[in-house]
DNA sequence: CGTCGGGTTGAGTCCATTCAACTTCGGTGG
DNA sequence: CCACCGAAGTTGAATGGACTCAACCCGACG
């Protein structure tokens, strides 16, 4: 059940069995949603902290004028809202982007655990700093690169952290996104978001159907993109 | 000489006597740095943590072409690179926007607080989540937010910023960035930069010059920014 | 068979970029 | 002392990228 999770956080140090067990001695609450539902809304103030077993789903915020930015994408083995165990009032939506799910942690497990486990504590931190990792490099997809290479350097990450989890199948992985939203996320119109889209297809580096994306070309993808996978530190060592 | 610290992991949580002991006690190494060096670099494995005191610094990641992007604006008080502590590899490079005071900490102290002092780990966890907060809310005002906006809450956030840490003057501040630097924040040509920055002066809600910012109608600046702290989490409760 | 939610394409407008020139100001050396 | 220089800021004009508006296609589904 809690093998994304073991996977995800197992990726960057070892994970011993006692730390598995705390894991599954905390996550004790088990919950299912429906696609477009919101796993956690802005302003709530939640008691516990969720984890995606199944599904995709992203953060968000709303502004005046109706529009919508994602701000992360989260796959199975993330922690949706792991930050909100401290900083306790959620500063933006969650949604569920397909089927979803979730088993969640209460707080009060989680303040058990940094109080005993220090070393669980560092990896649970640690994924939290990965977030924010990912985090820089949309800032620098954002501002300073073409919105082809955005779009390239998302496939990208996408393909990385879904192999991890193994939710890929070969070069292929199931990307439950309309073009609507994919536009929510590089902060770009529905139109040309469509034409980026067709960009990268008319090159022949990735395939896109049926929410299906194909990578045909990975090195090519990777020099378009300019994508360099140390900001999601997949390397084990100690931490 | 660590008053910025206290005051910044203080705005959200009470630091006990025996808590300012063990950071000053880990803040061993003292250093300062001129306009424009590396404070850290790229593809470094730094083996201390580093805060700022003094100065003005900024993350950054350059690509090929040469554009550079910043992802974040540094403060007294912040830790530019506590996230090095557990994720060892810096995937980006932090530079100082003005000389620079600055003190370290080395992460086999920080290993000891983490396996001491859980409170106060969660104060440290906490700020790095923080800086993921501030990078969410620099993503939807790139993605959606009119340039007007964009900088418009950029003011907003400085302000407020520099507010917790004493580092205001009524309603101004100093922000030693040259528009081509701060180009580099917002992802824009220098260029554009000025004519964005023209257009808020022109509306009367911010003066600026010789690197001062003054706020002439911070409510006017909070709606055109859309402004809401929450995402700082500046109030006081027990974490 | 009609409808609806995606996806695709064309055309015109607007926003942001580039290229280029010119100003201002502080520093520096003849 | 002042002439010169370089860094930063400002402005105009032309190009190109991204947006809006609008139409049309298509497959799923009732």
């Amino acid at each position: 059940m809690l093998e994304p999770l073991y996977l995800n956080l197992g990726q960057h140090d070892a994970l011993s069995e006692e730390e598995k067990g705390l894991l599954a001695g905390a996550m004790t609450i088990e919950l299912d949603f429906a696609t477009g539902q919101d796993i956690v809304s802005e302003g709530s103030r939640p008691g516990y902290s969720t984890l995606i077993i199944e599904g995709l789903a992203a953060r968000y915020k709303v502004l005046e004028d109706g529009g919508r930015q994602f701000t992360s994408l989260q796959v199975p083995g993330d922690f949706v809202d792991l930050h909100a165990f401290l900083l306790k009032t959620m500063d933006h939506g969650i949604i569920a982007l397909s089927p979803c799910r979730v088993v969640a942690a209460d707080h009060s497990r989680l303040r058990a655990i940094t109080e005993q486990a220090p070393h669980l504590t560092r990896l649970l931190w640690l994924d939290t700093l990965v977030d924010g990792a990912i985090h820089r490099e949309w800032i620098v997809a954002m501002g300073r690169r073409s919105k082809t290479s955005h779009l390239a350097h998302l496939v990208c990450e996408l393909f990385v952290r879904l192999q991890v989890v193994k939710q890929t199948n070969g070069m292929s992985f199931r990307l439950p996104l309309s073009q609507a939203e994919l536009a929510d996320v590089l902060g770009l119109s529905i139109v040309h978001m469509n034409r980026v889209i067709g960009a990268l297809r008319r090159l022949g580096v990735i395939g896109w159907s049926n929410y299906i994306v194909t990578i045909l070309d990975w090195q090519q993808l990777v020099e378009i993109a300019e994508f360099d996978p140390t900001y999601l530190s997949m390397n084990r060592e100690p931490r």
